[in-house]
RNA sequence: CGCGGGGUGGUGGAGUAGGACCACGCGGGUCUCAUAAGCCCGAGACGCCGGUGCAAAUCCGGCCCCCGCAA
């Protein structure tokens, strides 16, 4: 049976999900609150929100979060004894952390001090980091800042993208949560200050950060490509019957050299050629098979069927 | 009403008024010791509704669907 814990969840990612269904193994919280569903996307439309569904899926009670007034009037209401935070994409303002008189927790994708901010999962990625893990920090006014209640780290095989790490580790939190909450409501657990100076700090991704260069490893690639699928996406750019297009790309893989005829290894960098019916590029140091990708404007697709429609003379590498 | 691109045989594309074309796939045949090879033959398509025209994939209006960017 569901133990009922006086505690409110913020969430709004895929996240956020993850670390919720865990604890609902064995808790249930008061209040699950989430950000408003906002107007994005193409047509600027109402994007349904998947916390809130998923909270209504569960028969949990629900709320948006519009206003911090009217969301003190809601924690007096409800009376929680502590909040925990696993991607919600707000920062809560110090009154309303008081009002929580065992504070607020937040689960944090990343091996804390490491990683704080808005992308610790596609960091660690692009760094091509041995290990991750998830930290349970007590929130203080600053972003991922406060002391540590518990840790949990793991390692890599280094082929996780970014949706792989993102349930493993939002599993783990959860986890790791029911293993610890009740200590710490217990005051058994003594929070650890974090060590500043070895803070790293993330930045928000935004569409740039997915451009291939030519001129970059295969490795770099590969992270990118690991990471930061599917938003905001990995491209290139190519010509097209006079046109610059945007092609982004989902799946590469190296092909081995020694597979490589003597006409294709004279190739310069960024110059296309065809590997058993797929396309393929030189890239600085490699020669790398694309598999999937997807023309501005078009469909997903393998490059074979890419080819069929647009064969190799009809486009060439524009680097940028 | 954020900006923009697009819906053509099974798949990917070309085609802005008058014989619907190309590549891959598929079926049949043929060549080969053999082949995901080559050659020959073949089936199969213009998102939906309406309008203009002698004539519409192509022009006009409405609807549905897909996609890139931006937020």
């Amino acid at each position: 049976m569901k133990k009922i814990l006086p505690f409110i969840f913020f969430g709004s990612t895929n996240f956020s999900i993850y670390v919720l269904k865990e604890i609902l193994k064995k808790y249930k919280p008061l209040l699950v609150v989430t950000l408003p569903a906002k107007r994005k996307e193409r047509g600027l439309k109402l994007k349904p929100n998947e916390v809130y569904n998923f909270a209504l899926k569960e028969k949990l009670p629900v709320i948006e979060l519009k206003e911090w007034e009217d969301f003190k009037k809601e924690i007096n209401l409800v009376k929680p004894l502590m909040g925990l935070i696993a991607g919600f994409g707000k920062i809560i303002p110090k009154e309303i952390i008081e009002l929580f008189p065992k504070g607020i927790l937040n689960i944090h994708p990343s091996l804390l001090p490491k990683y704080r901010g808005p992308s610790p999962i596609q960091q660690t990625i692009l760094n091509g980091e041995k290990y991750s893990g998830i930290t349970i920090i007590l929130i203080d006014e600053l972003v991922d800042h406060g002391p540590i209640i518990a840790q949990e780290a793991i390692e890599l095989k280094g082929n996780e993208d970014y949706l792989k790490l993102e349930e493993i580790l939002g599993k783990l939190g959860g986890f790791k949560f029911n293993q610890i909450i009740e200590d710490y409501l217990e005051g058994k657990i003594e929070p650890t200050k974090q060590d500043h100076s070895k803070a790293t700090y993330t930045k928000k991704i935004n569409f740039e950060d997915g451009y291939l260069n030519i001129n970059d490893d295969y490795e770099i690639w590969q992270r990118k490509i690991r990471a930061l699928n599917p938003e905001p996406g990995t491209y290139i750019y190519i010509n097209l019957k006079g046109e610059k297009k945007l092609l982004k790309i989902f799946k590469i893989e190296k092909i081995d050299e020694k597979l490589i005829d003597e006409k294709t290894k004279k190739l310069n960098i960024g110059e296309f050629f065809k590997f058993k019916n797929y396309l393929a590029i030189k890239i600085k140091d490699a020669f790398v098979l694309i598999l999937e990708l997807q023309l501005q404007d078009r469909k997903k697709m393998n490059s074979k069927e890419f080819l069929n429609g647009y064969p190799l003379e009809t486009f060439s590498i524009n680097p940028y």
